[in-house]
RNA sequence: GCUCGGGUGGUGGAACUGGUAGACACGCAGGACUUAAAAUCCUGUGGCCUCAACAGCCGUGCGGGUUCGAUUCCCGCCUCGAGCACCA
């Protein structure tokens, strides 16, 4: 009898779970099948296939940090693989890898405060950030995947570096060649250094003229260091951002305001010897193909200004009583005859020279001044006027004038030659520091009458030129080029371009990242033969710099090239690996080539490229060089990198703060360390704060306050007359701990219990939060408390109590409290980052594990445009989770029977599907993929409508969902019989004739508002149409009688008739 | 300061090449089913006026213009975001 009622509600269990699993859609199950079956089959494994078109998709590397993904991170992802899906079926042999930027600075700080060798953080790391992108149901080829820091790779990206060494740039062929053919030219012609168009702030300049024979003559040692000056990765003393922070020093687009772009840390030039790349030798290559790519506005803009040329002239000034003269670059050789001064960049050679004996104390305190002031000191007060007279006059070069030299900090040292001729009437720089040091102000660009020039310069490049001697009369464009002509003629300077971008900084004093593939022999650098990488990486008992300076590589043991020659001790940059690793997805394996002349001449180049905007002057301006460099040695067929690329707007998370409340920095002096004994309470009564003390506190002394009040003008007036403020510092509180409540914007609810017993605060602080008091308007709590107290509305003055406690108001009243509702709200930042030191990081897992990666991935589909930036809000998440469960309705009924029929589809639903292939198709071309995700919600919608379970339909519809929601495409593809995998299928065709119209119901409008509607035949011609609608009995009322003057009549759009 | 993007309901957003502004979704309100909840389904939902319907008026940051017709094109301004910034 027992065991029988067992038996009987086990059955009556198993039935209902059954039936469970049929009827409900089971996201959890499907997509561990699926993935699972994925990876057992490799289902995403692609090689080569001369038979098929290739496309080629790629998402920007990522560094795989220890917090792990948050669902920022897959937005890209998920686009890109909505692509790389949908390629495959249209029948492209589709490549889309991924792998890992594993090198960088996060990892070896990690490892200097742990001691753990970043190899082993760096794996953890990546292992979550697979198991994380694997949920998602990314469709990677995950045999293709590299990671930078393995020697297999990195000796590839050391090959390369090889490469540049032993490369220098030939101007003439405008391309990089192998060094001998330099050596060659040197052994047959020498060197001289005559003509340089270009001004990059490169060292050719410093080399002195030779000939063929004094090369042969030239000892090893010699030739050595000439070539350094040539080759396209060489050493050189120059000025470096040191980060003392660091330990290292950086790149010029990783310092970001005068402090790195990692961390943070204060930034200084200092003078050091540095492996550089020579990019500055690509700047005009870089510049003009940009034209040839499809990447977006902002980034070729970016780029632009990056590398910034400008072009001009160069002038030579002749000093008066000096042998000497100064070389300055100017864009306006125009306003030459505008010229009442000259500046001079405090590191200039020639100051001391020039420098008259009674302005030497002056000019000496003023360049130490100068030259002490960090990068950032000069940034920060930009607007700060500094300079000296040098005592020195230049002579004007036409008018023969004496014009004064100036030292001013304004002007750069590393941008064009470190000197400016003066213009104050047509730069505004100059006219500030005309106008501080009380120099003259000419005009000879006649500007407009009421524009005072002796306020402001005129610097619009039109106009006719005035005061200018033989430029009279001209306009600016032909003066310019007059102008250029005197000075060449003259022999006085010539037209010049300049590039604002200066050369790569390539050494890192840095454990974690590759080791430089060189070693030296009597101090100069030799490249490692090939056979010999890679060089690995050696072990070191600590990730420090060495006692006395050296960088950690000089830690290691006997690690000497052959046993003597010392290796070199800096490592490459974060961006070393990522500059080429598009090619090496092509071949990751290959074990003789970064991958092999079949696979590149197939894979050619990245056809759709996507990541962060972030990376625009960094990692994509090195990408974009290393190919041309591969190019011009003829490794590659391809000049760049990636034909399209696409930014995707970053999600922004919604931070929540709370402050406390503190008093005032006076108060606090005289308050032995700040005690808060009173805190504000509303009275509801007077409907005044009023400042109350507890009898007998025991409670702590820290007041929390709710948001809503540090918006209060009552309050905050209430607390700054009682010495008291809002702490400026706000704490952010994890995201988990709030509710929102769709009446309160900017305003998270917290739960005051998980907040102040949440482990991620120490102990100390939690017994601290637990006695804290919660303000808000309408009462007060202790934190452990679980009620809110407030002043009793009739109170009466005489002791309270609560919990035991005697309380009262300080200065006369006594006052009862009684329990009030209320929630204490956290003040919401909406667009801010997504950050674990925010508490705003939402994991994808989480996600998944409520909705599904489907979900996950339409839902970050449908947000919004790809590229623009949004908010993280679950708040519509249902919607999508919604639609795929309508989905699944068409296929299971709810009595779980599965519906799918083998009759002929009705023309209605084949509208429906045709309209929704040509949308869905039109939308992913363009990355549109928010509208194709409406598209596909107006389509399960209408097949609902229209009870559609024809089999021939569903399908299609599947095929056309599953690049965006894989799983569920491929459960119900595999249950209407299919054996191959959905990912196998072709796109459907789109067929206009099922969306052929023979009626439309057309707007007719009065003056361009639309009055009625009117369903005519699409045949009818404009005539007919006219008739028809001026019979209409809406028209003729708004006609009131009269004729209309015009009727247009757009085709299948509209009707407007003009009254 | 310069350059490049934006500004549309309570919210995310849609609108082809100048042709019915607000698709789709969230939220909200009402209803059905349910002992109840969840789930699901149905209806409504820019604002104003109106008991309501019909009709009407207003409405895509602001002001003007072009046009039969403007979220879309032009001019001026406001504003938000991003990038660059003594770059001669």
């Amino acid at each position: 009898m027992q065991v029988q009622q067992t038996m009987r509600a086990f059955c009556y269990f198993a039935g209902q779970l059954q039936l469970h699993h049929m009827t409900e859609y089971d996201f959890s199950r499907i997509e561990k099948y699926w993935q699972q079956r994925w990876a057992e089959q490799k289902t995403y494994q692609t090689s080569i296939d001369p038979d098929k078109p290739k496309y080629y998709v790629l998402d920007m590397f990522p560094y795989p940090s220890g917090a792990g993904l948050h669902v920022g991170h897959p937005l890209g992802y998920i686009a890109s693989d909505i692509v790389a899906r949908y390629k495959k079926l249209k029948g492209f042999n589709v490549l889309h890898p991924m792998g890992y930027d594993a090198f960088g600075l996060p990892a070896e700080q990690y490892a200097i405060q742990t001691g753990q060798h970043p190899a082993v953080t760096t794996k953890n790391n990546i292992d979550r950030y697979r198991e994380q992108l694997d949920k998602i149901g990314l469709g990677y080829d995950w045999d293709r995947e590299i990671k930078t820091c393995d020697p297999d790779y990195y000796r590839w990206t050391q090959w390369i570096f090889i490469q540049l060494f032993n490369s220098w740039y030939n101007h003439e062929t405008d391309k990089a060649e192998p060094i001998e053919n330099l050596i060659r030219h040197f052994e047959t012609e020498g060197f001289h250094d005559d003509h340089h168009p270009i001004i990059t702030g490169n060292i050719e300049h410093s080399v002195a003229s030779f000939t063929a024979a004094e090369w042969k003559s030239f000892s090893e040692k010699k030739q050595q260091e000439i070539l350094l000056n040539f080759r396209l990765a060489y050493i050189s003393e120059a000025y470096v951002n040191w980060c003392p922070a660091l330990g290292t020093v950086l790149a010029n687009d990783e310092v970001k305001d005068g402090v790195s772009e990692r961390g943070g840390y204060p930034v200084e030039r200092k003078l050091m010897k540095q492996w550089s790349l020579r990019i500055t030798a690509y700047a005009e290559r870089l510049l003009n193909d940009l034209n040839t790519i499809d990447w977006s506005d902002s980034i070729k803009e970016a780029q632009r200004n990056w590398i910034g040329k400008s072009e001009g002239s160069s002038l030579t000034f002749a000093v008066e009583n000096a042998a000497s003269a100064i070389e300055v670059f100017t864009t306006r050789p125009d306003t030459i005859f505008g010229v009442t001064f000259i500046t001079l960049a405090p590191e200039h050679e020639l100051i001391e020279q020039l420098t008259t004996a009674q302005y030497k104390k002056q000019v000496d305190d003023y360049v130490h001044y100068a030259k002490n002031r960090s990068e950032r000191e000069r940034q920060a007060d930009v607007k700060k006027i500094t300079g000296q007279f040098t005592g020195a006059y230049a002579i004007h070069p036409f008018s023969g004038k004496k014009i004064p030299v100036w030292i001013g900090e304004y002007v750069l040292a590393g941008y064009g030659t470190g000197a400016v001729m003066g213009v104050p009437g047509h730069d505004s720089r100059d006219h500030a520091f005309a106008k501080h040091f009380g120099l003259d102000i000419v005009e000879v660009v006649e500007a407009p009458d009421d524009h005072n020039i002796q306020e402001a310069s005129y610097d619009a490049k039109e106009g006719k030129l005035i005061n200018s001697g033989f430029l009279n009369g001209l306009d600016v464009k032909a003066a310019l080029k007059k102008t250029i002509e005197a000075i060449e003629q003259k022999g006085i300077g010539e037209g010049k371009t300049n590039y604002r971008l200066r050369d790569a900084v390539f050494g890192r004093q840095r454990y974690w990242g590759e080791p430089i593939p060189v070693y030296y022999k009597e101090g100069i650098p030799y490249a490692l033969p090939e056979n010999e990488l890679p060089l690995l990486l050696p072990e070191v008992d600590k990730y420090l710099p060495t006692e006395d300076g050296e960088p950690p590589l000089a830690r290691a043991h006997n690690w000497k090239y052959q046993g003597q020659y010392d290796y070199e001790h800096t490592t490459m940059p974060g961006w070393a690996g990522s500059s080429w690793y598009f090619l090496r997805y092509m071949d990751p394996k290959n074990k003789t080539h970064f991958a092999s002349k079949e696979a590149i001449e197939y894979w050619q180049q990245v056809d759709l490229y996507l990541g962060g905007s972030e990376h625009a002057t960094g990692h994509l301006l090195y990408v974009r060089f290393w190919t041309k460099f591969l190019y011009d040695l003829g490794h590659i067929p391809v000049n760049e990198p990636a034909k399209k690329l696409v930014n995707q707007g970053m999600i922004q998370g919604r931070t929540e703060q709370i402050f406390m409340l503190n008093l005032n920095f006076k108060e606090f002096e005289n308050n032995a360390g700040g005690r808060l004994d009173r805190f504000p309470c509303f009275n509801q009564k007077t409907n005044l704060w009023e400042n109350v003390k507890l009898k007998e506190e025991k409670e702590g002394e820290l007041s929390f306050i709710s948001g809503d009040l540090t918006d209060d003008p009552d309050f905050i007036n209430f607390i700054t007359a009682n010495s008291l403020r809002p702490n400026t510092s706000p704490i952010y509180v994890n995201i988990k701990n709030i509710s929102y409540d769709s009446n309160i914007t900017n305003y998270g609810v917290l739960d005051i219990d998980t907040f102040i017993n949440n482990s991620e605060f120490d102990v100390g602080t939690r017994e601290w939060y637990k006695t804290a008091r919660f303000i808000t308007k309408n009462g007060f709590r202790y934190g452990h408390s679980r009620q809110f107290y407030t002043i009793d509305s009739n109170y009466q003055e005489k002791d309270f109590e609560i919990n035991g406690i005697i309380e009262r108001k300080e200065t006369v009243d006594f006052k009862k409290i009684e329990t009030v509702n209320q929630s204490f709200l956290t003040k919401s930042l909406l667009n801010d980052k997504i950050s674990k030191s925010k508490k705003n990081v939402v994991n994808p897992d989480d996600i998944i594990n409520q909705y599904g990666a489907d979900t996950l991935r339409l839902y970050e589909m449908f947000l919004g445009p790809l590229e623009q930036s949004k908010p993280w809000s679950t708040q519509g998440i249902e919607g999508t989770f919604r639609f795929l469960k309508k989905l699944w309705r068409l296929f299971y009924n709810q009595n779980g029977e599965w519906m799918l029929v083998d009759e002929a589809p009705t023309p209605a639903e084949l509208k429906v599907l045709h309209k929704t292939i040509k949308k869905v198709q039109e939308d992913i071309e363009n990355l549109s993929f928010n509208t194709s995700v409406s598209a596909f919600m107006v389509c399960v919608n209408e097949l609902g409508d229209l009870k559609c379970s024809k089999k021939s339909v569903l399908s299609d519809l599947l095929i056309l969902l599953s690049p965006f929601a894989p799983h569920i495409c491929e459960e119900l593809w595999s249950k209407a019989g299919n054996k191959e995998s959905i990912t196998r299928a072709n796109f459907p065709v789109f067929n206009e004739n099922y969306l052929v119209e023979s009626h439309f119901s057309y707007p007719i409008s009065i003056n361009g508002k639309v009055r009625t509607n009117i369903e005519m035949d699409l045949s009818l011609d404009s005539k007919e149409v006219e008739s028809r609608v001026m019979a209409d009995e809406t028209v003729q009322k708004w006609l009131e009688g009269k004729q209309p003057k015009k009727v247009i009549h757009v085709k299948g759009r509209i009707v407007n008739v003009v009254v």
